[in-house]
DNA sequence: CACTCATTT
């Protein structure tokens, strides 16, 4: 063990941050809040954390958070147990880390490295971190919804606990920022080790956005042109999606294939004969087996080429890449809270954005870097991405900030504030869900919600799930819906898609996707929890696999707090001539009653409730009144925006293969929305409007005016004048909910105005500083 | 016939 540690220490000498032990260590012990620019390849990570350990004894806790888990397992988990190494230690004694179902410390652990997500979570069980007298937020740059919410927590924690040290390590971008947020603290530059990377633009492509409709083309072309001009080194090109990837895929392998390599290839060094190119794609939803290939290297005379989506601009690395290609497009999430939906959207990268795809070609050798635009276009990008706190839907967030008694949300001190209506829109949605009060505060049910690790609708769903005695069921499809991955796979072979929508078909429930989860789920297990059998149905082994892991973790949350987990009541399937098991059926030919299940699913979801146009498979979102989803000019937007069933949709699949009529529709809730070129819904169910109309929630809604859910001062006469109107519209609305549906057809124009509205202002969103 | 980038408790 001591030739390993000795040459472990030697190792620890040449990295960059070696040079600086002594004055980090200096710093750290006289300022309690430092800001660490330390480039890629510094060892800050892993380097910093030590010094602390070695050099300031009186420092007994130190907590590291990263933003993802895969930096703490796979390629970087080397990184906590590479420090145990370094320490002499074995993984979870002195050094340990702490993730989503895999917690490696013990009592006696020092370093603990984690996500960000556990220590927010810990922060908000104890906002002062007691248990810390060290935090070190690394990779701050990336500005995740996680670390922007420990920005603030920390900073009101400072003000309690002066004492506790703050370290926030970055990549050299907008760090003035970080320290004056922090009471302007001192700001420490340690030096990376990268090699050069040449940037090339564009010269033909005078604007961006007149490149949008043909940067898959321009991206091949740029790849094939350095595939056959330029030496020895593999290539990794960003696009933004799964079917860009593919086509590009696609057309390089034709030209590779269409190549005499010994006429056209000038520049050839890859040894002798013929060399190839080998086509990878990459992007997170691929299977593991797939994405593996990625990683391994060429083989003799090949050169790899990448088509990838933004996991290669942050989550993983490629050894040998020399040539980046750069579309200067990625596929960027933002909610609108106007709507109530996320936008999904091909938008400009930022300036930063470039510089750090462009750095990817420079982590084994000098690189270049191809940028399909000019440099015109790169100097009139944002320059940095928008901060995923001002795109996302903040009702999580805000939940977990009024468990820690934080009323005034809209004044907490955010470094980079979201939108007021953001925040509004998420103490509604609280309130409808009845996770805080009229005045504000968290409610006994909403200290609940917080407990699980579920989006605040979904643990909505679940707590109703015990007192309509269906917990067992909703459970089960609770932990499916969580992670929102995709369940049915949609396989690109002809032959292979038949056969996907026929397992489909087969294990789909009339009443929609909540039912169908369950149906998958019970035949799973039924086969032994096998992965075969995901195969052979075309169904993501991924998906249940966390599904898993998720229902133990809210099963040991329900234990905590005493709820039930209770099997719902089964109903008796009518006589049939077969004796073939049915698809969910019991060894009594009995089936779960599909009500009660749907019904606690309204509860968290009674916002999220269409009908269906006359004659066509076009839904109409039903808005009580002009509280949600609201535009300025008081028309409720969501309503006029004709809603469509994704088509993986149970629904949709039986409604195409006439297995059930559009007649049959009326009422549908859904779980999940997204804007594409147009509203999607998924997760869909048929409802009756009965269970609408005996919910709560309706009241609830008819009640917002009247709260004061920032802690705001008392109501004004003339709010309550206000209510007063908006009730007898909601009334009036009411009345005529059913009539106004009918003129669905003639709206259509307008509809057509109003995603575009959406759209515009979503790409506004970005330009607004 | 049209489909969701990336994270995480």
């Amino acid at each position: 063990m001591s030739t390993k540690y000795n040459q472990l220490q030697e190792q620890r000498s040449h990295l960059p941050t070696f040079e600086y032990k002594q004055d980090l260590v200096d710093a750290i012990r006289e300022y309690n809040i430092l800001v660490i620019i330390g480039e890629t390849g510094s060892g800050k990570t892993t380097q910093i954390p030590q010094y602390i350990m070695e050099e300031l004894p009186e420092l007994k806790k130190v907590g590291v958070t990263q933003p993802r888990r895969i930096a703490a397992i796979t390629g970087k988990f080397q990184f906590a147990k590479r420090v145990s190494e370094e320490q002499g230690e074995r993984l979870g004694s002195l050094v340990g880390y702490n993730i989503r179902f895999d917690d490696r410390t013990s009592v006696d652990t020092r370093l603990v490295y984690m996500t960000d997500g556990i220590l927010l979570r810990e922060a908000t069980m104890d906002p002062c971190l007691n248990k810390y007298d060290v935090i070190v937020i690394d990779e701050a740059h990336e500005r995740t919804l996680e670390t922007d919410v420990l920005f603030g927590l920390l900073k009101q924690t400072h003000r309690q606990r002066p004492d506790l040290k703050i370290l926030i390590m970055s990549a050299t971008l907008d760090v003035a920022k970080f320290s004056d947020f922090f009471g302007e603290c001192p700001i420490f530059e340690i030096p990376g080790r990268t090699y050069p990377v040449k940037v090339v633009y564009s010269l033909d492509a005078p604007k961006l956005a007149t490149i949008k409709s043909a940067f898959v083309d321009r991206a091949v072309e740029t790849a094939w042109t350095i595939h056959t001009q330029q030496p020895e080194g593999d290539i990794l090109v960003f696009l933004t999606g799964q079917q860009d990837i593919e086509r590009a895929c696609k057309a390089f392998s034709q030209k590779d294939r269409d190549c005499d390599y010994r006429r056209q290839v000038k520049f050839y060094n890859h040894g002798d004969g013929v060399s190839r190119a080998a086509v990878y794609p990459l992007f997170a939803s691929l299977e593991t087996f797939e994405q593996k290939a990625v990683f391994e290297l060429p083989r003799q005379g090949e050169r790899k080429i990448v088509f990838a989506t933004n996991v290669a601009q942050t989550s993983v690395t490629i050894p040998g890449i020399r040539y980046v290609v750069d579309s200067g497009f990625v596929k960027e999430k933002s909610f609108d809270p106007n709507t109530g939906m996320d936008a999904l959207l091909v938008t400009e990268i930022s300036q930063a954005a470039a510089i750090q795809r462009a750095g990817r070609a420079g982590r084994t050798a000098p690189g270049k870097a191809y940028r399909l635009y000019n440099q015109e276009s790169f100097e009139r990008m944002e320059p940095n991405t928008i901060p995923e706190i001002q795109r996302s839907s903040l009702l999580g967030t805000v939940l977990a900030l009024k468990t820690m008694n934080i009323v005034d949300v809209i004044n907490f001190e955010f470094i980079d504030p979201p939108e007021e209506t953001l925040v509004k829109n998420a103490l509604k949605q609280l309130y409808l869900l009845e996770a805080i009060d009229e005045e504000g505060k968290i409610t006994k049910l909403g200290v609940k919600m917080n407990h699980f690790p579920l989006s605040p609708c979904l643990a909505r769903v679940l707590l109703a799930s015990v007192d309509l005695q269906c917990s067992y069921e909703v459970l089960i499809i609770t932990s499916m819906l969580a992670g929102d991955m995709e369940l049915f796979k949609s396989p690109r072979k002809e032959e292979e898609a038949i056969e996907a929508e026929k397992c489909k078909i087969k294990l789909a429930h009339h009443t929609g996707d909540h039912m169908t989860y369950l149906n998958v789920w019970h035949e799973w297990k039924w086969r032994g929890k096998s992965r075969k059998w995901c195969k052979e149905n075309y169904i993501n082994y991924k998906v249940l696999e966390t599904a898993s892991n998720v229902r133990s973790q809210l099963m040991d949350v329900m234990d905590k707090l005493s709820l039930k987990i209770i099997k719902g009541p089964l109903i008796k399937r009518k006589k049939s001539k077969s004796s073939k098991r049915h698809i969910g059926d019991n060894d009594h030919g009995e089936s779960v009653d599909p009500v009660p299940v749907l019904r606690s699913f309204l509860t968290g979801y009674f916002t999220n409730i269409a009908n269906k146009a006359a004659h066509r498979s076009v839904f109409s979102h039903y808005a009580p009144d002009e509280h949600l989803g609201r535009t300025s000019a008081g028309v409720s937007s969501t309503a006029l925006v004709a809603l469509h069933l994704h088509p993986l949709c149970a629904l949709s699949n039986m409604l195409d293969k006439a297995k059930i009529q559009y007649s049959e529709l009326d009422w549908i809730m859904y779980t999940n929305i997204t804007y594409t070129n147009k509203a999607v819904m998924k997760g869909v169910s048929k409802i009756l409007w009965d269970w609408v109309k005996q919910g709560d929630g309706q009241a609830r809604i008819r009640k917002l005016p009247q709260t004061r859910l920032n802690g705001e001062a008392q109501p004004s006469v003339e709010a309550e004048d206000l209510q007063a109107k908006q009730k007898q519209q909601a009334a009036e609305k009411e009345q005529n909910n059913i009539a106004s549906l009918k003129d669905l057809e003639e709206s259509k124009k307008r509809r057509a105005e109003e995603i575009d509205m959406i759209r515009q202002r979503a790409l506004a969103r970005r330009k607004k500083e």
